[in-house]
DNA sequence: AGTAATAATTTGAGCCTTCAACTGTGTTCT
DNA sequence: AGAACACAGTTGAAGGCTCAAATTATTACT
């Protein structure tokens, strides 16, 4: 590898400072869902995704790659999910490879009352912290970081689902 | 509670793709550090502080403070770089209260080998995919964010280590 | 001094994530 | 058909994080 390229003082002070800001807001994020509703932030946006997806159903690596996360992850996650009655699975017909996860209406009881406490909370630690200059700031920021790190996902953008929207 | 006001169109994606970018993010920084040195991130966070105070020596209770970890982890944490002889703890002398945690050589050599590629990685994953107006931004967010979620660390600014600074 | 409050840190249980290995199914190629 | 490959998903072990409880030492009160 070349050379290094340190940081510079301003380079330095911006990435301690959105490390600490990114830690903390994902610190309150995951109490407040794990307070209001026993579920961690992770798995809330299983809930989220299924929440939104046809049917309320989706393959585990639909799934997966909608959350960016690993099979293993996920199967995990499902697996304790499913104990707690939220979500199901099942194999597809017709192809016994595929495993399908549908939310129950218990899980989707649960989510609807984990949501309003979740967007109270995102509101309070980003949206009203930002003036609307910074929240537009912030979208382009965040696409260009995901130009890099989700490379290959340029059509299915508008990224996963996070459940903070409007009810239908 | 008052009535929910939900995100609109907008404000969903950003915080979406806000979420995703994060997300992939840490793994990102996390798997380079844990692949080349063996390191969680949080860990190397550790090493960077106690090699950033005076005589690399903190408290335990400092550390805490310095990388908004509660006490618990930090111990946890502690214990195991302890294990890898990375640090040493001992009492402080005229208060067997505090304990004192210092960064080894053994400490100081793992440091100083990882961090070439973690900045390396941080350049990647985050500078090289922004403009220079949008790390200004991004450091305005930040510290926005942080006059929320850290309060009363006004004067403490200039957050914690992260170990991307030049050598002296 | 003696007792109660406070402070600093550690401990253990439970849970979540990661990684690597493994099972079972479909596909492809000859 | 049969072998090799690729795909979907799960499993178990190891490690890291959170929370609540316990430990030990200092300070504050009376």
């Amino acid at each position: 590898m070349a050379d290094t390229r340190w940081l510079d003082e301003g380079e330095q002070q911006t990435w301690r400072t959105f490390l600490t800001a990114v830690h903390l807001l994902e610190g309150a994020l995951d109490r407040q869902l794990r307070r209001d509703s026993g579920l961690p932030h992770a798995y809330y946006q299983v809930l989220v995704a299924l929440s939104e997806a046809p049917g309320r159903e989706l393959t585990m690596t639909g799934l997966a790659r909608l959350l960016r996360s690993s099979p293993s992850r996920l199967s995990h996650a499902a697996a304790r999910l499913e104990e707690g009655g939220l979500i199901r699975r099942f194999k597809r017909p017709g192809d016994r490879r595929t495993t399908i996860a549908g939310l129950t209406p218990r899980g989707m009881e649960t989510l609807r009352s984990a949501e309003p406490g979740h967007v109270h909370e995102v509101r309070r630690v980003l949206f009203d912290a930002l003036t609307d200059d910074q929240v537009g700031q912030l979208r382009g920021i965040a696409e260009s970081m995901l130009g890099v790190l989700d490379p290959g996902e340029e059509e299915s953008r508008y990224a996963g689902p996070t459940g903070t929207g409007s009810q239908d």
